[in-house]
DNA sequence: CCAAAAGTGTTCATTCTACACCCATGG
DNA sequence: CCATGGGTGTAGAATGAACACTTTTGG
């Protein structure tokens, strides 16, 4: 936002009727938007989300997904990445629509659509926040999520079954992990979001063969047992070969 | 709609401010919020797709989706479907949501927020009828749409990568054919949908492997050449098999 | 008989799956 | 020398692509 208190008028709205129902104009413009944001983290082999307790009304105390309403004037997007920024201070955040939810009656205080949005975040250069709407912030395990204010478990649920869906047919799983990482952790990673046990050898050959990461010639240290190979995404080869028709599946 | 005329007021907002901001939170409430639906059909091989020339202000007289204002007190998908159903005369359409379209210059009298809808329609069951905000309403294949009102053209080509991914991975191309096809038509439709060529005997090795249509015994009748087979999609078979772990793919 | 599209069978290559096995490190 | 995960090879099954061939109708 800039002038966020540059509330614009709707300027050309008086001159319009719906012709139709001979109904003013102005009676269709009473919708409030809003963006809601499910923000994925992974830690300790399990996949977290971002929750607050809300600090405005209604609902306040409660346990909700970061949310906020948009500007009048302001791009939904920008409205989603401002409301991240103010959560975790992190610009540039892997950020994806999920679908819009309208129930009539979903907002205790008028009519309020919202615009769902994922975002992936590495939880390492995470920097906690709380924020004008939060109290405060919390990564909760995804299997233990309590009962949230509007409609955000679904929102949420929703989320999570298109994160599900998009991990397994483009990279974005990688945004999740450390710049550094090693194939087993990739592996767990895959396991933990999808909730089912992958193979380890056909794993590596299927990731190893599309080509896409970059070996470090790099190993972990200080582990009990033989030190893993460590490797980075490399974002401009994949660009590349995407250009060349080649697609992530997995 | 049911009272068109009761528009509600949101009658709580009086009480609430932006906390944070320190604006009055009806600021907020300034946002209008339309549909716009991609109706697709499939005739003579090829995909078509049904536009307007829209009969009310703005862009009174150019080519654009159906598409409408949503009442303060309606739900979207209902809005959709009365769409839908002002138009074609029928219910119970597929339909399915794209996405959200939130530019904040969009419309040209004020903040309006429009929500992208595709549906699926069998042609043949197709009853022309302009309604209230279209002088006319033409079907246009999907290769040689004009320049539309808004940025419909983007809504549009949105909707139809959505049902390309769709088609592959879900029996929803059926919508588009009649209720008895041949195995030929079936092909064609997924050739014009997806432009590209199938080989016949793999194409039909893997559709039938599926067991989701039933021979109907019956044939093709006067054609200048051995007359086909005719089949219909059986959706509870389908439902059955999805529900034992089979996935439709393509 | 011919043209045209329906309908089927086979081969070969590619990919997937399961599983066995060896390797390097810390304790 | 053992436990622990890292890392690789291979055999057999399943799937997919290409293509040739037979069948049935109308003209």
């Amino acid at each position: 936002m800039g002038d966020e208190n540059e509330i614009i008028a709707n300027q050309n709205k008086g001159e319009y009727y719906v012709p139709y129902y001979q109904i003013p104009i102005d009676k269709f413009f009473q919708f409030g938007l809003s963006v809601d944001c499910v923000v994925f983290g992974y830690q300790h082999g399990s996949l977290k989300v971002l929750l607050i307790k809300r600090g405005a009304e209604p609902f306040k105390g409660q346990w909700a997904l970061p949310g906020d309403l948009v500007y009048p004037n302001e791009d939904i997007e920008v409205a989603a990445r401002r409301i991240l920024y103010d959560l975790t201070a992190i610009d540039n955040l892997y950020l994806e629509q999920t679908r819009v939810y309208g129930q009539v009656d979903r907002h205790p205080i008028g009519r309020v659509i919202t615009i769902g949005y994922y975002a992936l975040i590495n939880i390492e250069n995470y920097n906690p926040k709380a924020s004008a709407w939060a109290d405060s912030v919390f990564w909760i395990d995804v299997n233990k999520v309590p009962d949230l204010a509007f409609d955000h478990n679904q929102i949420l649920s929703q989320a999570l079954k298109t994160l599900r869906y998009r991990v397994r047919q483009r990279p974005v799983g990688f945004e999740l992990l450390p710049e550094k990482f090693t194939l087993g952790h990739l592996q767990e990673l895959y396991e933990a979001l999808l909730n089912e046990p992958f193979d380890k050898a056909n794993f590596r050959k299927k990731i190893l063969s599309m080509n896409m990461l970059s070996n470090l010639k790099e190993n972990q240290k200080d582990v009990p047992h033989r030190p893993a190979r460590l490797y980075s995404f490399d974002k401009n080869r994949y660009d590349q070969l995407k250009s060349k028709g080649f697609s992530f599946e997995l």
